[in-house]
DNA sequence: AGAGTTGAGTAAAACGATTTAATGAGCGAG
DNA sequence: CTCGCTCATTAAATCGTTTTACTCAACTCT
């Protein structure tokens, strides 16, 4: 303030690991330690070093710290589904549900967590993300996102099921889920129930197929398995349940793994004139903004999608921190949450 | 995977600007130049730059760029709201709605986001966040947050109202949102109708109780303006509506300003036995995943976030930029979406 | 022809922290 | 007394990029 050095510039220049050391009359190699604790300093040196700290109103330069450490002490968290599915009609959904809880654990870890958007080039979504680590939400088969990951060397944790076997994941229990509300649907009589599930291969689709398979033989009904583009999102689904409804006639059960496609399907029904849950019963995966807010909401599994974050988070820093652990952690078992749309 | 050179370690070391120079036959500061466009290149040369970047697989060390720039091409996202209001039962609402939007802007202009958790103490929250710029919804009049930032000299844009006149802001029209709401409610005969506000001071609630207070003055009925905490959340607003039934025998609608506190309302209505809408009336302002769930929905604005965060990143980028512009940027005007909590 | 300008490139400095290797003091054991 | 060891400290190296200050050659104008 005093001296009129800048007046339009922010930061007077500030002040730096060198000024602190000659203020406290050491080296800069001192403050360092003393501050870090990395090394052990003198009781009455330390003190000297965090007067001349607090005086200067020192704070350390994350980026010089970043680049000689290489560690950012950032996370990221990022999904190759496309918007349509992860982020949804007011942009929340999955992904953010994730995030929201990610970012807290982060914080206890004392790390930041960055948001990747989920557009379609990997490439320019993650041109100057700087992490230490990634999570990864539901990864495909190949995924764009987790070759680049992998290319750069950052560590990653899939929540889900990972392509790979050698990537540690959080297991969110697709196959119960899946069977909890597949079972659930066929609790009551049922003619027949098409499964409904994205296009890309993800394991989330691939297990509820599996389970959906399994239960059709062992009920005799016949199998109708639709796939639908994630990137067609809830229009592309209310298309291809219009396309169902004519050539399934009996249809009285739908199975639609994405909460997106739930929706569409609720659109075509009610376009179609069929009652739900009265001539048709519908179920989907996540209880999301989606699944509630439909009329009648859906009928839905609770994920506990904040449990899920935070051990995600756990696991990427004991990755980080070098520390072992098993590459398959347990995540909490899906609840499920029946609604107005199977009741 | 063919070459075992390491098993246990990621990255084998990472190629570097010079190790581009010298497979270029050029100086580093020419392949940084050929890369950046900063400095004329031959294109000649700009071709061999690019061949021996795609032979290494070279990837700039951001860290580097960081340090050496001082730009971190990272912007971040915050509130000073206590999670009880901002995050809410699922861990989404206002802050994520913004991040979510905010997030995708960000990318557009080449920028990463992080999420700053809403925590209590903003030290400890932005210890290690790197920035350029930071968003900050809904300052209070003496905001931590903004007092941090300032002090750190990270320009700042405001979603709201700032407590100061120095800093640029996203105008979300508190008045006219107030406005449209208490009109609302006025519309349907009125004996007697209290608002509940946060107890903070932050520019939302002063515009409600000003609004209020004109409101209740022009039409005769009494004022009764109820301050809770923020921190107290959904469970403060039921207690406090507890107490307001019992001293109000005749009041007939609720203005409840934050949507946490709209849905304690609810709750309390329904453990008295008062029906809404029928018996009371009750409107809030945000319409997020809280309002829509909500049996009946609460009416409440739709404040176009995804439009007002677009807005910030812009005004942010431009200041970074240094370019001009206004202080004040004019966000979309609410709309009134009438549900069944008001009908 | 000489002065000035432009284009393309290089060598070296700079950014600010952490870490390594080296130094010296103090002390106990042989 | 000296060797070896610990403790506290420092000087200097280091990280990888961008940027500054130069150099040199090739042109353009008078």
């Amino acid at each position: 303030m005093a001296n009129g050095q800048d007046m339009n510039d922010f930061r007077t220049r500030r002040a730096t690991v060198k000024d602190v050391a000659r203020l406290a009359g050491v080296s800069p190699g001192t403050v360092s330690n003393a501050l870090s604790g990395a090394r052990a300093v003198d009781r009455e040196t330390r003190q000297r070093v965090e007067a001349a700290v607090a005086e200067l109103g020192y704070v350390p330069n994350l980026a010089a710290r970043h680049f000689r450490t290489g560690l950012s002490n950032t996370l990221a968290v990022m999904t190759s589904m496309p918007p349509a599915v992860s982020a949804g009609s007011s942009k929340l959904g999955f992904l953010m549900e994730v995030a929201a809880s990610a970012a807290i654990s982060a914080l206890e870890h004392n790390a930041t967590l960055v948001l990747v958007p989920p557009i379609a080039d990997p490439e320019t979504a993650l041109r100057n993300v700087v992490m230490d680590g990634a999570i990864l939400i539901e990864p495909a088969q190949s995924d764009p996102f987790l070759d680049l990951l992998t290319r750069r060397g950052v560590p990653v944790v899939v929540i889900g099921q990972p392509p790979r076997d050698d990537l540690p994941w959080i297991d969110m229990h697709y196959r119960q889920t899946a069977d909890l509300l597949i079972g659930h649907l066929l609790q009551q009589p049922t003619r027949c129930m098409p499964l409904l599930i994205g296009a890309s291969a993800r394991a989330s689709h691939a297990e509820a197929e599996a389970v959906y398979l399994e239960r059709m033989a062992a009920t005799g009904l016949p199998c109708h398995v639709i796939r639908i583009p994630e990137a067609a999102g809830e229009e592309g689904a209310r298309q291809a349940m219009h396309a169902l409804i004519r050539e399934l006639p009996d249809l009285d059960a739908v199975f639609a793994s994405v909460d997106a496609f739930a929706t569409g399907v609720m659109c075509a029904l009610r376009e179609a004139g069929r009652a739900v849950p009265q001539q048709v019963r519908v179920a989907t995966r996540y209880d999301g903004l989606r699944a509630r807010e439909e009329r009648p909401a859906l009928t839905a599994t609770n994920l506990h999608l904040d449990a899920v974050a935070g051990l995600a988070i756990d696991r990427l820093m004991d990755l980080l921190a070098g520390r072992p652990a098993p590459l398959r952690v347990e995540g909490p078992l899906p609840v499920l949450v029946p609604r107005g749309s199977s009741a």
